[in-house]
RNA sequence: GGGCCCAUAGCUCAGUCGGUCAGAGCACCCGGCUCAUAACCGGAGUGUCCCAGGUUCAAGUCCUGGUGGGCCUACCA
């Protein structure tokens, strides 16, 4: 099974067409893209997977709204990935969308595998269903025994799903995990997932009627079922390499599987480590090598929202920044694997720094008395001082960690070893003091101490060609090589461009930003001036994702767009001003609050809402709020909720409701 | 509630097996240089290594407890 190591295979996610780009994408996209291209300058033989996931509802929905048909809708919304990834200078080797033939072929015949070898079976499903809602609910769920998203009336349902022997290879994973420590990766990931395993692991519903979500891969045996999501989204990283689960799998499903590196965002690690890596085991495959969950980025130190997104609109950085230094960015400024904040003012000066005043300089000042003192031509290398040969060193390690750091996907180790030599290039200049050589006629020693310069900068455009390829050609342009002359072997000699070559005039590949657009100052200011006014103190907002894309939600998933409803509908719920009397936390559950309000009865209601994670207790009490009054009692986790608090902010809660002047406890609100 | 991780300079973070481990970069300040994109180079300062105990000849480092934060998971009417 083990495949030769000239070989390398790097997937991402395949992103849900029905969201629009976004820089989370755009980060795993160019991470897998760096990766990929530093095998391919290292002559491996590189596999680059990148697609869209088009199932679902919500594709459907959406499609359903434009009275188009789910295929039209999502042949359209694939445009603006395949846009960006152009844009950003993706070099993708294949892009696979789920509602290909190639893709579905192989979902069905892993699904008849899989049953063939007794790993699926039938179940019956019973609960309550609503059609509005098109997903199911548990009797606690209901409200006054109707669908609490719509209130719609809800019927019992027995339903016959298919479900994946996933428990029947857990130990198998268990012990896979135990035996390949870096499968999961950072460690504190492959520790969340450890976590995981040590409970049971459930069988899989693999299957929705077709019924009620028709968007989706036909089971093979039986076309009243779709196949579940995920059951068809992971399959994409073998569907693409020609995979057959019932027969010959073809010449790229040989040279590259097990993939090297599957790249995730933290939010659907669990989904690859347990479901995929078990599905693996039941089609008789090796899990990839490398599972490694990156982190999530906040935008300007906040979470994000609809208009900071737009502020980091990967579009809009490409605008105004450049493909390229973007991509240096987003992988130098914080380590793979853990979540980091883009703010434009560290882009400025991260760029800046790195780019214009350190290496872009460094060629500059070195070309330029190459030009004034050399008659513009690549000086000839002196023999080698102390100094020199100090030099020398630094090149052979900075190159060898670059490898080694990058190949790990530690990015910013890469760079941080490769800006040592750059900066003890900068210091080379300082201490040799080429214009003192000038003045003295020293023209042999001042040929050599420039040349090393240039040859610093030709081992960082060398190296910096995954990261940025068409400012590593500008650079190679004004060091005078030849195009393809960056060759990675051997590329720390500090004596491999061509002596006496014409260099051409010194021109700035990295010019400095001296402030940030018009555009992005703009956006910011919208941006920030726009503060969703808390009513109380908040706790820290919590990092909202912005991450990489799930390929969908793990559930069937609630209609976006709730039916209308008649005025006579709405005034079956009451509302009520109330005040906080107490406060105190769930004692059983970290979400919750329990709460005494007075709602002008006699008695005070007793509440129980989730909204633990913004709001603490002790600044609530006296509060104002809008009480929904006539909800039926429930107990939520063994405390009874008599009521429910409006809040906005959905399952995010971000303020309380309260009405703008102080009221009577009791008073309705409609 | 269960589980995992983190806390070190103004900021972002390194610190491996307990023993030059009090560090880097950025920011700031001072100095140098004059080739250069006002860039570059050098130097300096600031530390309750979160708190309290414990183990040890020796503790950012190991153990226990606590505080604060993050994440996974359940509850979120």
């Amino acid at each position: 099974m083990p495949r030769s190591h000239d070989s390398y295979y790097v997937t991402t996610p395949i992103y849900y067409v029905n969201d629009k780009p976004h820089l989370g994408h755009a980060y795993t996209t160019i991470a897998a893209d760096v990766v990929a291209r530093w095998h391919r300058l290292n002559g491996r033989r590189v596999h680059f997977l990148t697609g869209v996931d088009e199932h679902g509802q919500k594709v459907l929905e959406a499609a359903g709204r434009r009275g188009i048909s789910p295929q039209d809708h999502v042949d359209a919304m694939v445009a603006p990935y395949q846009a960006l990834w152009q844009r950003l200078g993706i070099a993708y080797d294949d892009f696979i969308r789920t509602t290909e033939a190639r893709h579905v072929a192989v979902v069905q015949a892993a699904l008849q595998r899989l049953k063939d070898q007794g790993d699926l079976y039938e179940a019956v499903y019973e609960g309550w269903y609503s059609t509005a809602a098109e997903r199911f609910w548990t009797e606690k769920d209901l409200v006054d025994g109707k669908c609490p998203d719509t209130g719609q009336p809800v019927e019992w349902v027995q339903e016959k799903n298919w479900f994946f022997r996933m428990s029947r290879y857990a130990d198998q994973l268990r012990l896979f995990m135990a035996e390949h420590p870096d499968f999961v990766q950072p460690e504190s990931r492959r520790n969340e997932v450890l976590g995981y395993l040590k409970k049971d692991v459930a069988d899989l519903c693999i299957s929705r009627p077709a019924a009620r979500m028709s968007w989706g891969v036909p089971f093979p045996w039986d076309a009243t079922f779709v196949t579940y999501v995920w059951f068809d989204a992971l399959l994409n990283y073998v569907s693409a390499l020609g995979y057959r689960p019932d027969g010959d799998s073809g010449p790229l499903f040989a040279d590259f599987w097990p993939a090297d590196h599957h790249l995730v965002g933290k939010d659907i690690l669990t989904t690859h480590a347990v479901y995929w890596s078990t599905m693996l085991f039941a089609l008789g495959l090796s899990p990839a090598r490398c599972l490694y969950a990156h982190g999530w980025w906040t935008v300007e130190g906040q979470k994000m929202s609809k208009s900071l997104g737009n502020v980091v609109d990967p579009n809009l950085l490409v605008d105004e920044y450049g493909a390229e230094p973007l991509r240096y960015f987003v992988l130098r400024e914080i380590p793979f694997g853990y979540d980091g904040d883009f703010s434009h003012r560290a882009f400025m000066e991260r760029t800046n720094a790195d780019l214009s005043n350190d290496l872009g300089n460094l060629l500059h000042r070195a070309s330029s008395m190459s030009e004034k003192w050399l008659q513009g031509r690549v000086g000839a290398l002196d023999e080698p001082r102390e100094a020199d040969r100090a030099l020398q060193a630094l090149a052979d390690r900075a190159v060898a960690t670059y490898g080694r750091e990058l190949e790990a996907l530690q990015f910013h180790k890469a760079f941080e070893a490769l800006w040592e030599l750059v900066r003890a290039g900068n210091k080379y200049i300082d201490t040799e003091q080429p214009w003192a050589l000038n003045r003295q006629g020293d023209t042999a020693r001042l040929a050599g101490v420039l040349r090393r310069c240039l040859e610093i900068v030709r081992v960082a455009a060398t190296l910096l060609q995954p990261v940025m390829p068409a400012k590593a050609r500008q650079l190679a342009d004004q060091l005078a090589l030849p195009a393809g002359a960056l060759a990675l072997p051997g590329c720390a000699r500090l004596e491999l461009l061509t002596e006496g070559a014409t260099l051409p005039s010194p021109s700035p590949v990295f010019p400095r930003l001296e402030e940030l657009p018009a555009r992005v100052q703009a956006l910011l200011q919208a941006a920030t001036a726009a503060p969703p006014a808390a009513p109380a103190p908040p706790a820290p907002a919590k990092e909202t994702p912005v991450s990489t894309p799930t390929p969908a939600a793990s559930t069937p998933a609630a209609a976006e767009e709730t039916p209308l409803i008649s005025i006579d509908d709405f005034s079956k719920v009451q509302l009520r001003t109330g005040r906080i009397l107490e406060a105190t936390r769930h004692p059983d559950a970290d979400r919750l609050l329990v709460f005494k309000v007075d709602v002008g009865e006699s008695v005070p209601r007793q509440i129980v809402a989730g909204i633990a994670s913004r709001f603490d207790p002790a600044v609530l009490v006296g509060q104002q709020v809008v009480v929904v009054a006539n909800l039926k009692p429930v107990k939520l986790r063994g405390v009874e909720s008599q009521g429910m608090l409006l809040a906005a902010g959905g399952k995010d809660v971000r303020g309380l409701v309260s009405v703008s002047e102080p009221l009577p406890p009791g008073t309705i609100v409609r």
